[in-house]
DNA sequence: TGAATCATGTAACCGGTTACATGATTTT
DNA sequence: AAAATCATGTAACCGGTTACATGATTCA
């Protein structure tokens, strides 16, 4: 059997709560508020809009005549497979394209220095990332009501930042480590 | 531009040290070993190692005339396309197909069931994770040697297992929180 | 008015998975 | 001898990215 499709869900996601949106708004989200857990690009939006209005999960609602653009809103059914996906069981995600892990894996010599090297970079780009992630921590949840009503975003963003905290940490020790040998 | 395929070097690093294996050999080490950080499967080594063999990164080595069985071998210039390719800059890696995180994104109310079902589902799963870690771990450097020679994997084995800890902890601190509240 | 951006769409391509196929060797 | 596994390979398909294309609107 081919493996599962997530995109309409995440659409569907998008949708939830009476928003009507166009493929443009739809395509934006994933380059901002989702792109930290999800990319896709409107060419392929687009025809998949169109198969869940096949489906009828979203309807397009008119609007007056503007044309050219179509908004489109989701259907009762398309909550209700919503709902059902939100519930379904999980498994364990497949390995990520990590290459720091992939390159530290065939370095077998303790005494290799490019190990110390590739652990200084990846210090420099989890560094990074740690500034970005509290940068949209700090713009997206200052306000604890926000908190309240994005409850589920503010918790994987907070998983998010405290999983590459202990991931620099562990840089950390492995580089002192190193040095001190 | 076309994005950087990554399978042909993981075939270097896994051919690297003299080793000669045959493409049955070389599928079941993303079987087992390499199998927590990258999947591939036969139908994509087979062709990629004849591709190999044109670009001249391997050499097919002969056997006593076995026949049918095709041993593979790194070659110099193999070596330096894979000594190229583990000092090359990384990037962050684009977000894994991870559920939790995005089904989690969709619950937008702080009171929703789903949230702590989601937490209590993840928590299973991580835990089961864990012990497979552990054992891998076990079975793989309970020697000082194996660490010492294997150091790369043995690093990021030793990551994977301290990342998906503070995971669960993670976790068990967001229902307990539930819990009182 | 020309340039930039908006909004939608299609085409080509690529990596990867699943399924199909087939002789050779090993096991029962 | 039949069944299972080994070893290699091909075909079909699918999700996803990049590039191409095109009218409409907005901006300079």
């Amino acid at each position: 059997m081919p493996q599962q499709r997530i995109l309409p869900y995440i659409i569907l996601g998008i949708l939830s709560g009476q928003k009507q949106m166009n493929g443009i708004q739809i395509t934006n989200v994933f380059k901002t508020e989702i792109g930290e857990f999800w990319r896709s690009s409107h060419s392929q939006i687009y025809p998949e809009l169109k198969r869940m209005l096949d489906d009828n999960w979203v309807k397009v609602v008119p609007t007056e005549e503007n044309d050219k653009e179509i908004y489109y809103q989701m259907t009762g059914d398309g909550q209700n497979v919503l709902d059902e996906w939100l519930v379904e069981s999980n498994t364990i995600p497949l390995p990520s394209k990590d290459l720091f892990a992939l390159k530290m894996y065939f370095i077998q010599d303790k005494n290799d220095p490019r190990i110390i090297q590739l652990l200084e970079e990846q210090r420099e780009l989890v560094k990074d990332n740690i500034l970005h992630l509290e940068e949209r921590n700090r713009l997206l949840f200052s306000k604890e009501e926000t908190v309240n009503s994005n409850y589920g975003h503010f918790l994987i963003l907070d998983r998010a930042i405290k999983r590459q905290k202990g991931f620099l940490r562990w840089l950390n020790k492995q580089i002192k480590q190193y040095k001190d040998a």
